[in-house]
DNA sequence: AATGAATGAGGATTCATTCAT
DNA sequence: TATGAATGAATCCTCATTCAT
């Protein structure tokens, strides 16, 4: 029963204490209490806490990842872009909980080196929205697209909806934008 | 010249540094020390470390709380959002550090009852851009026209232009999101 | 009666300890205990455990420095450089402790910066001793001179004998050395 | 070619780490990490930490309990005392390694139960040397003929000679000092 | 002959805070 | 208006060691 999934457990308590208090303000002994292990058990499975932290990322960055390659072998249609951020959305509902951590511990992750891997993911996406060398304005766009699709999914809780309703609007709007951006071109 | 503005260089500094670095990975030492003076010289000027980071926003949050009642006095008419949008525009350029702050450390910002603050400010601005009862897609419309100027003031510095025109590229953004929302209701 | 004699207690605690225990062996919660404070007030007046160790080589080591300085202003005669072993012989016994902790610790000191220092101060007090183009004979000599000073004072405790006699046996057999030396140039 | 000679592997890295970092500053995962196994195999071949040293000590010993040994069916002379030296520095110059880290880490060998067994074989030399009843003086001499010998070897490394030569210089006044002591009896 | 998983004890260090002066 | 001295609690992390497999 013990079977390698301590490694796991370790990454979903890890999550969830992150995502619940923050990064800085979560310790090692509150991941190894509710675990029922020692702290030292945590350093058996990974070398630090920043690798906890890097090793639950690299997790939840792969369909991003993967979300990035489908696009570059797409056409740079309208359709392909709307339909990169129908698959943003599901990726970003996927993994709530991460995405949600990342939003509200910027602070945190800018010095941990996670801070250039999300800025790269994130021009990497944005550069499936809009050509490089568009009017300003639309590259204002294209990046709101995104942005609106991160807030819709955290911040815009306040809207006490059917979420997956609410997640719909959002994708509407951002469709909106991507369009707009795509006619400025 | 030395007259009590220690208050005002402790609130500076620690500005300063709570941007740079975050809250929590800054500490009253460093504070004290960049000033030139003792830790426990805070203690006297402020009640705790959060009461110093609570007296900044206490400051900077003035403005908000000035353009909300502002708002409400207007007509609610399409010009009237676009100008609370303008205001809004400025207020955030001119305390850019502290808004930057605010989206940094969200984590931290959540249990320092300053989230209840922010919350509650952010609605107040929302319920100036769109009735409550309004379509959902037009109260994410009205969320998301904020969002872009937050975004468009710190996370689109990547978009390496001049600060004036990329803020007038915003502004034109959330402009257009606003009056989409208008139109909707 | 706290009179800033905390920092003077701290070295000479952390010296006792050091020289009983070896500096790895001795913990800063150790040394606290034995002062009756905590291991934080350490910390208000050393900013390392490495800084402790440090600061008690500096006042140490001042006599040496000054023997050298002393010896570099004498004709490098053989009186004088009897003399020297002489006044080393002194400032030995005088910073026993000290000098036992080094000799015992060397692992230690060797990656502490300390192990920089202390070589250029051997070869410093060498040099007064021997021309550096001497016969390697005569340089072995020399160098031979200082280590049974420093064995003879801590090594040769076997030889149960008057502290005092035992002490100036060594220095004559030092004499002894530095003598050969001085004639073989 | 893997049979059984781990054993030998562990002692052989652990020396080499030992004497490059001292003993406490070289942890077990070190030793094993270079050795490509795991720390617990290490357990499988020796019970403790110390264990390892002991072992290594053990193997590098027998020479010097050789020596003495030999040394007792001598004559007493003044050229029986010369070969021993010269004997004793061929065992040094053979286990360098192991000589350089028992001089570096004297704190440590101290408490390790190899302070006595080091402390009995320096005098069992040492008794080789000199009659127990001869003048402190001599007694001094004869001890400080060993000692210079090992500082020789590990200390005077400034004088960078070629190796040979200086031992040579080393074993010359280590004799002259044998024979003074053998000459004052 | 060796591993994988874990532990318990302890290490140095940092922090916000207090209080007498 | 400040400082000097100190505390208590917590932090991350490392280590030698154990044991079932």
């Amino acid at each position: 029963m013990s079977r390698g999934n301590t490694h796991q457990r370790i990454q979903d308590v890890a999550l969830e204490l992150f995502v619940a208090q923050g990064y800085d303000k979560t310790s090692l002994r509150e991941i190894a209490e509710r675990l029922g292990v020692t702290k030292a058990a945590l350093y058996y499975h990974f070398k630090t806490k920043e690798d906890i932290l890097l090793s639950i990322f690299d997790a939840a960055n792969r369909p991003v990842t993967e979300l990035i390659e489908w696009g570059r072998e797409q056409p740079r249609t309208l359709e392909t872009k709307k339909e990169i951020l129908r698959r943003y959305s599901d990726v970003l509902h996927r993994a709530q909980p991460l995405f949600r951590f990342m939003q509200e511990n910027q602070a945190t992750i800018r010095d941990l080196s996670l801070g250039d891997q999300m800025k790269k993911r994130m021009l990497g996406l944005s550069d499936l929205l809009v050509e490089p060398d568009a009017a300003l304005v639309d590259r204002v766009r294209a990046a709101t697209s995104l942005f609106t699709m991160h807030a819709g999914t955290f911040a815009l809780r306040g809207l006490e909806d059917d979420p997956e309703e609410r997640r719909e609007a959002v994708l509407t709007v951002a469709h909106e934008m991507i369009t707009a951006a795509h006619h400025g071109e």
